[in-house]
DNA sequence: GGCCATCTCACCCCCAGGGGTGGTGTGGGA
DNA sequence: TCCCACACCACCCCTGGGGGTGAGATGGCC
């Protein structure tokens, strides 16, 4: 490792500023390897890093999206994908479109330390682990009980998708989508979406737009 | 009218702003015979009045609802329904309750003001005259072409209603209330009720928690 | 081992909602 | 007179959504 000194400049990308905190928190103890340089919610990256590290949760997996848009001209040309999304179609529609790295939400925080600096010195890095609550990350509706899948369907209906909108955007079926959001809406206490929608904007699931520099940045 | 050289001390009450701010433009001309002292949402009225003005858009019509909840003990003593609805059955309903008078918002700014001092003089006042919007007041969307009915719907919407609590709080079928709704999604340009609801918060049809003195307040 | 949580999926049934069509009445303006 | 807007209503049909039941897999905890 004396070999590459220099940490790694990186952006976070989410709309949900709490996800963006809880990554952030992930990488904390690595900060003399990874350094936390601008955190964007739906806004494109504008300082120079070396790698910007989008967090899938409840938008884009990056299937159809242009990769490039996340970033201003100059800003980066690497951008990592961070999921717990690792059907191979998906992960190879997203190295097709120019990605840089496909990782799963299942690597712990020293794992992703670790692809994202292979990343940076030019490796495509992908990684298929199962995902696990336990391993880190942040989501809203967390301190209401909702599981991390639970929120992300929440999130998605406050954004006004159908269920079936929502099984594009989730590649789960129909009644995988059904299934999670009767689960979600008896731990929120609601039975009909637009209750729904009205719990998910006053509890933190409508997206941000927000940027901020990182701990890192040279401002 | 030499007889009742005092102004009536006036509350007005409404869950949105906008509506008491449309109304108390209307009252605005006839300062010198009605003073305008608290304007309430969602909170009972504290400042001690003569009448308290209560315009039912999007909410309870009384029929329900205990009118003395409206006003903080001491504060007054006549609540005034102001409304579209004008069924002989809810005005009775209404007045049964203890209001003071059922007064149609088809009424003239003028006859409004009468009979705000008949009823603070003792007199129990109804008016059911057909409503018409060109008889002042204000609602929120108007500015984006919502009737004032229409207006409703969408309000209703907002707070999470279904189409048949809607129908029990409006006094309309359901086939008019579908109505309503078709018409009013096409202007705002929505095809699904999540849709309407993010639109609503967005755009004033929140309920507001809000008092504020009125420009005769006495504080 | 059992239990729980989470993820994922299937199927059945019914309700809530929304598109369409059509209609009546009132009032105002050209 | 016609046209438009608004209020109000009916009926038809279909979609979107949500309740229920059941199942499988994984992992962690007692």
């Amino acid at each position: 490792m004396a070999e590459d000194p220099q940490p790694v400049r990186v952006a976070l990308l989410n709309d949900y500023d709490i996800v963006i905190q809880g990554l952030a928190r992930m990488l904390e103890p690595y900060r003399g390897r990874v350094h936390l340089v601008e955190f964007d919610s739906r806004l494109p990256v504008v300082r120079p890093v070396d790698v910007a590290l989008y967090d899938t949760f409840a938008q884009d997996q990056a299937d159809r999206a242009g990769l490039q848009d996340l970033l201003e001209r100059g800003a980066a040309d690497k951008v990592v994908l961070y999921s717990w999304n690792t059907h191979e179609a998906l992960v190879e529609a997203a190295l097709r479109r120019g990605a840089s790295g496909y990782l799963s939400k299942g690597m712990s925080a020293d794992e992703l330390v670790l692809a994202l600096e292979k990343v940076a010195a030019g490796e495509r890095v992908t990684d298929r682990t199962a995902y696990r609550e336990d391993d880190g990350g942040d989501w809203p509706g967390r301190s209401e009980g909702l599981s991390a899948r639970e929120a992300e369907i929440v999130a998605l209906i406050t954004q006004g998708l159908t269920n079936d909108d929502i099984t594009k955007r989730t590649y789960l079926s129909i009644n995988s989508v059904k299934s999670y959001i009767r689960s979600a809406y008896r731990k929120i206490g609601v039975t009909r979406r637009p209750q729904a929608v009205l719990w998910g904007v006053r509890h933190g699931f409508e997206p941000d737009t927000l940027r901020r520099p990182g701990p890192d940045a040279d401002d």
